[in-house]
RNA sequence: GGACGGUUACCCAAGUGGACAACGGGGACUGACUGUAAAUCAGUUGGCAGAGGCCUUCGGAGGUUCGAAUCCUUCACCGUCCA
């Protein structure tokens, strides 16, 4: 790759909603990347992650893979690991009553993210640092200093406060502090690049980048991607909004996952979610447009490149398998949970029994919608019995075989 | 400290004494169709029950009433504004 090659590769996927922005950061990535290899040194790079949960989902992978695209290219990445920033918690999440995480817990957190980053980063070449380090040594002297760097109007310009300063909703001071504390993240780590989504925009650009100059850094660029839709296809995704894709499930679900996104989510997950260069990206996203290409063999073809970053070829290509058996062809699955079955019982209550449904009454309903099936037969009866060994059918995807005991 | 406003099912949100198991939207589920678990359309979305009956639910507790999600008292929590 030339000069010119490795900014287009490391600014794919970038959202800034500015293009003069984004034009100013190419040009200082491009010097910078020149500055580096004259000298020699490698660009420091680095992204926060806050360890407020044991699960990472895909989303959060599309700045980890930015900063694996760094590593590649031979500069050094540093993954920090918020401890402090948890410890206080996010203010802006303060409606999902989430308990405020002990030290232990957070460092419990930390370690099965870090060991989940790895999936994506290179592990020899990734340093782990924990922001508590320097950020629990402040005094509060020096948090008056750097907060004498910012006024009051530059926070409520930024829209999600705008927004809720219009809507009359809360601001918390401490939420500013969010702001210093990461700008001061990067003056310790004397960043070059400083990697977000475009929910950190003002942390980076404004924050992070007048907190370095004010201690005479350069100031880092920023490189900020776009967000990764959920499963919905619409909004940002997220755990608690039941729409997220997560690291720690089975290849098959991960698969099943993907093709359940909306066709025009797509571009966005080429985009962000695969490990392709700008040019199959590109390729990818003008077959779609063309119609050159089978809507359902592209997410096809995304599902088995987003399993396989996690999980091997082999088994992505199993999880493929799996879908096209279970719902393309409408086969049945290999691995069926199974029921002993010692006298005869009622249907309903069988189901019940191993939680394939919540009540009789939801299982009476799934009978009047032709949604049971006993040995390929639509039940229609509530108070069907079962006397036999058999295989039933609840819906399309769940099934449950009975053997007789 | 003061003045208001709020707390309804998985989420958002209507409902201000009887027609409320509770409008609407989202989500989820089922079916049809398809290109897949996409899109679209239709239906379902408290529990129990050999059917229209019973039980539980509208922040908690108590009360008024033949009858309350709706009125009163009190407690808890949340929010905005003025100090």
């Amino acid at each position: 790759m030339n000069i010119d090659e490795k900014v287009k590769y490391l600014m794919q996927g970038t959202e800034y909603g500015d293009q003069h922005m984004a034009h100013a950061m190419a040009i200082e990535l491009k010097d910078r990347l020149i500055e580096a290899e004259q000298s020699g040194w490698p660009l420091k790079i680095y992204c926060g992650y806050d360890p407020r949960t044991t699960d990472l989902h895909i989303g959060h992978t599309v700045t980890m893979r930015k900063l694996r695209q760094f590593q590649e290219l031979g500069h050094e990445v540093t993954f920090v690991i918020g401890t402090y920033t948890s410890l206080i918690g996010d203010p802006s999440d303060k409606d999902k009553l989430r308990p405020q995480l002990t030290p232990d817990e957070v460092l419990e957190n930390a370690r099965t993210y870090a060991e989940q980053a790895y999936r994506v980063l290179d592990r020899e070449k990734t340093i782990i640092r924990y922001n508590a380090e320097w950020l629990s040594q402040l005094s509060f002297a020096d948090l008056i200093k750097l907060a004498s760097n910012f006024t009051i109007q530059q926070f409520l310009t930024r829209e999600n406060f705008r927004i809720r300063w219009d809507n009359n909703e809360p601001i918390h001071l401490h939420e500013l502090f969010y702001s210093l504390m990461q700008g001061y993240d990067a003056h310790v780590l004397e960043t070059d690049v400083q990697v977000g989504g475009t929910d950190q925009l003002f942390n980076i650009m404004t924050a992070s980048r007048k907190i370095m100059s004010y201690y005479g850094q350069k100031p880092n660029i920023g490189i900020i991607l776009d967000i990764l839709p959920g499963t919905d296809g619409e909004v940002k995704m997220s755990k608690s909004l039941g729409n997220h894709i997560p690291l720690n499930t089975t290849p098959e679900d991960m698969f099943g996952k993907v093709m359940s996104i909306p066709d025009k989510a797509m571009p966005k997950y080429a985009k962000l979610a695969t490990s392709w260069q700008t040019d199959t990206v590109n390729e990818f996203c003008e077959a779609l447009n063309k119609g050159s290409i089978h809507p359902r063999d592209a997410k096809m073809k995304l599902a088995f490149e987003i399993v396989s970053i996690f999980y091997s070829q082999k088994e992505a290509e199993e999880a493929k398998m799996h879908f096209i058996t279970l719902f393309q062809k409408g086969d049945i699955p290999e691995n069926i949970p199974t029921y002993e079955l010692d006298q005869p019982k009622l249907l309903l209550d069988i189901l019940v029994d191993v939680g394939l449904i919540d009540s009789k009454n939801q299982g009476r309903r799934l009978i009047e919608q032709n949604g049971i099936k006993f040995n390929g037969v639509i039940v229609a009866d509530f108070n069907a019995e079962v006397n036999a060994k058999g295989l039933i059918q609840v819906g399309k995807r769940k099934f449950l075989r009975v053997l007789k005991g």
